[in-house]
DNA sequence: CATAATAAATTTACATGTTAAGTTATATTT
DNA sequence: AAATATAACTTAACATGTAAATTTATTATG
């Protein structure tokens, strides 16, 4: 079997735990976890685009989270008035999340220390590795993605009878 | 500010969910999470070492799991005899962990829908570019840990007094 | 040897990941 | 229009991530 240390979403786990490292201390400073830090920048990225108000929906999948945990992002987040919500008119099942004036500010005050992770992993690795890092990734994200959906089996039928052949290993 | 699609963290956390998506099915019909599932092949590799039994904190280091998840874990698969634990003779702190026959099959039959898996995204992926990104992920993650080593500080020096500016809130 | 400092695990407390089930509102179908 | 199917969340239940506090055992110090 393959070697356990060539363990791709290990790689991945370990290469995003060093990345977020050295920044995570100074959410915890603000009381925020990385994925509320999500959450506030998207709705700040709302508010400059002059989108304003955001779904859950929508803003579950900007910020790569799954609708129950949003909803209890977003609980908290408005407890402590860091963004506001209000039913929408045109479909009473939706709610529109906004950031408040205190949570713009709390945007500002940590934005400086994101961008300076930013150019410092920029500096030590390299601007030009970074962007490829960047396409591999997004290619290995969509090729993937365009596979499973075409052979949402394909793991499995790999050891289904009609495949045969079945590198001789699986027996 | 940078864009909110530019995020690294992010970046590495929809490769690393694209690589398991068709995979964790797999380990549900065993009622497996992946922690559970690293924690078994590393058990496993000590077996195939001649290694045999491994402590707690060095099962925690292989599997990149902290002691309080593994902790638990290993109480949920102990139930489940799929491992044994016994207490160290030398220093009776330690837990020395192994797996058990049970545990050996039940990683035997999972393993060729592991594989599979691998030799899917190789193929779909390239072998080269898969290469390649294990190399850009292993250097950003070292030089990270080097770097962030030297200057622990590096983000907030930024925002340090010395470097003035401070935005004015912080006190 | 007694005490303090460490080390290995566990426990606790709270946030998140994840699947399934439940609510309420809108859209379809008959 | 009434019944049914969907859609947008929310809640529930359980596993994990994480920092901090505890427990028990070993090592270092006085």
């Amino acid at each position: 079997m393959r070697e356990f240390r060539r363990s791709l979403p290990m790689s991945l786990l370990k290469a995003r735990e060093a990345v977020m490292k050295n920044f995570i201390p100074h959410l915890r400073e603000q009381d925020l976890s990385p994925q509320q830090w999500r959450v506030l920048r998207a709705l700040f990225e709302a508010v400059e685009s002059g989108e304003g108000e955001i779904e859950m929906k929508v803003l579950a999948e900007r910020c790569y989270l799954l609708l129950p945990s949003l909803s209890r992002i977003v609980q908290n987040l408005e407890k402590r008035k860091l963004i506001s919500r209000r039913t929408s008119q045109s479909d009473q099942r939706c709610s529109m999340i906004s950031l408040t004036a205190s949570g713009v500010d709390l945007v500002n005050l940590m934005s400086p220390q994101s961008e300076a992770r930013y150019e410092h992993i920029t500096r030590v690795f390299g601007y030009g590795k970074l962007e490829l890092l960047y396409e591999l990734l997004d290619e290995l994200t969509n090729k993937l993605a365009e596979a499973d959906q075409k052979e949402p089996q394909e793991t499995a039928r790999i050891e289904t009878p009609a495949a045969a052949g079945n590198a001789g290993k699986a027996k």
